[in-house]
RNA sequence: GUGCCUAUAGUGUAACGGUUAGCACUAGGGUCUGUGGCACCCUCGGUUCGGGUUCAAAUCCCGAUAGGCACCCCA
């Protein structure tokens, strides 16, 4: 690269707050965790689905919530020329949502089983496992019964997530928030027992107390805690229904022995979730970073988006919070044993001969490295060993009028000239012995 | 969005307001274009940006930016 003197009239870049580049040092990471997830949903039969980034902000609008700070502070919005008013999506599940209504998913078996891999957006302020670019794996079931099988298959299916990364030591927290019968006598319980206690509040809490009420029970300032012990218990105050399913689910978990806690606190954030939420924590402080996998049911988003009434559970979990978790507990997934070979030159004339044969074996489905730009075969060789390598191969004038290749054990030194020919035989030959 | 803390080569670090900004690892090259790991030698590369104070700023002050922490909230 040449030098210049401009570098001041030259505008650098930094990428935008909160937004992170991958880079290859961290693709194991990735291609274990989308690996384990896509084989998951495999096996319990989920089909990947991909709504777009950009949706109608109403779609968000109208289901998230007006008491949602996803969508009420946190969403990116734009308008476009022609006027319309987008939003980056800033969670999958009204998308997923809309596109099986669009699709008339709904005429298709149900329910329908559906996961999502990709990127939400969220303005927030970014902190370790929290960036306004991040990504989702999203699990939703939609349509058929309203069954609470599907709240535990969810739940099931993040679990094994966690095992599948050896994420060990979780802790599922379960909670249900009823239905629209017994939810609003429960808040209006609830409102009143901390109407009685307003004075002990602290500020924020008076604040929540008229706009989203349940979150009064996630405070943790000293005396809201304090108060919480004797406020109205929700589970307590399920209607017959919403107890029964949320019993259900329960003795779903214990039947395939997924343990979990019941916290009444837990509520969610978005509007639209009724009967069961769930999060799961991975404990120990090196791994504080919220919740990773969480979700509930949804059976009244479908409704709030023109559809007819449709049972709905899902939950996702933050791909980059896993690896946060992994890093923090240093877990490390064992590299891929060397299914690579080497290939160096010696000589001009060998270089362009085997920039020929680099094709050639990889044509025939070898995996081969080189470093043929470096003209010292010594170099060359330095790369193949700091690239972890076992069988170099090393091709000079001798072998090219031999018409034959230098098959070098990395591991021994041992080494022996083998016929071109024969090449890609003998290296798997080799490969297969590992 | 609020409050607090931080910012020196790619990474980790050093430098009473006056040093050629030092060290280790990494990277590139060489000793060694017909043989890697070890060793030795050489090289590239830095004070986040913009203002100010001062004879003098990596160092002090202000602002911006980014990162971290707590809150808010959340995956």
């Amino acid at each position: 690269m040449e030098k210049t003197n401009e570098k001041e009239t030259v505008r650098t870049f930094q990428s935008v707050k909160g937004m992170h580049d991958v880079l290859p040092a961290d693709q194991p990471y990735w291609d274990r965790i989308v690996g384990a997830a896509t084989e998951i949903a495999r096996s319990y039969g989920f089909g990947r689905i991909e709504p777009p980034v950009l949706e109608f902000a109403d779609l968000y609008n109208k289901t998230s919530g007006e008491g949602s700070d996803v969508v009420q502070k946190e969403m990116y919005t734009l308008r476009t020329k022609g006027g319309d008013f987008l939003a980056l999506r800033p969670e999958y599940t009204p998308g997923i949502a809309r596109a099986y209504l669009e699709n008339a998913l709904s005429r298709l078996g149900q329910p329908q089983k559906l996961f999502a891999i990709g990127p939400i957006f969220r303005h927030e302020r970014p902190q370790l496992g929290r960036a306004r670019q991040f990504t989702q794996i999203d699990f939703e079931t939609l349509g058929g019964v309203n069954d609470p099988i599907y709240d535990a298959e969810i739940i099931s299916i993040f679990w094994d997530l966690l095992g599948e990364l050896k994420i060990k030591n979780t802790v599922l927290r379960m909670n249900s928030i009823g239905c629209r019968i017994c939810r609003p006598i429960y808040k209006k319980q609830l409102i009143n027992y901390y109407k009685n206690h307003e004075k002990e509040l602290c500020e924020d809490c008076v604040e929540r107390l008229k706009t989203n009420p349940l979150r009064l029970l996630d405070c943790k300032e000293e005396e809201c805690v304090r108060l919480k012990e004797k406020a109205p218990n929700f589970l307590d105050k399920l209607c017959v229904t919403c107890s029964g399913h949320f019993k259900s689910v329960l003795e779903y978990l214990d039947e395939i022995a997924i343990p979990y806690e019941l916290d009444n606190h837990l509520v969610r954030g978005l509007d639209y979730y009724s009967r069961t939420v769930f999060e799961m924590y991975a404990e120990g402080k090196e791994a504080d970073i919220g919740a990773l996998p969480a979700g509930g049911r949804y059976d009244y988003l479908m409704e709030m988006i023109g559809g007819s009434l449709t049972p709905a559970v899902g939950g996702a979990c933050g791909v980059e919070r896993l690896i946060a978790v992994l890093k923090a507990k240093e877990i490390e997934f064992a590299p891929k044993a060397g299914r690579r070979v080497f290939l160096a030159h010696a000589g001009d004339l060998a270089k362009k001969k085997a920039f020929a044969l680099l094709k050639d074996l990889r044509a025939r489905g070898i995996m081969v490295s080189e470093a043929l730009a470096r003209e010292s075969l010594s170099a060359q060789l330095k790369v193949a060993d700091k690239e972890n390598i076992q069988i170099a191969l090393i091709l000079g004038q001798k072998e090219i009028y031999e018409n034959s290749v230098i098959v070098r054990d990395l591991r021994n030194g041992v080494q022996e000239a083998v016929l071109v020919e024969r090449l890609p035989e003998e290296i798997k030959k080799r490969l297969k012995n590992d």
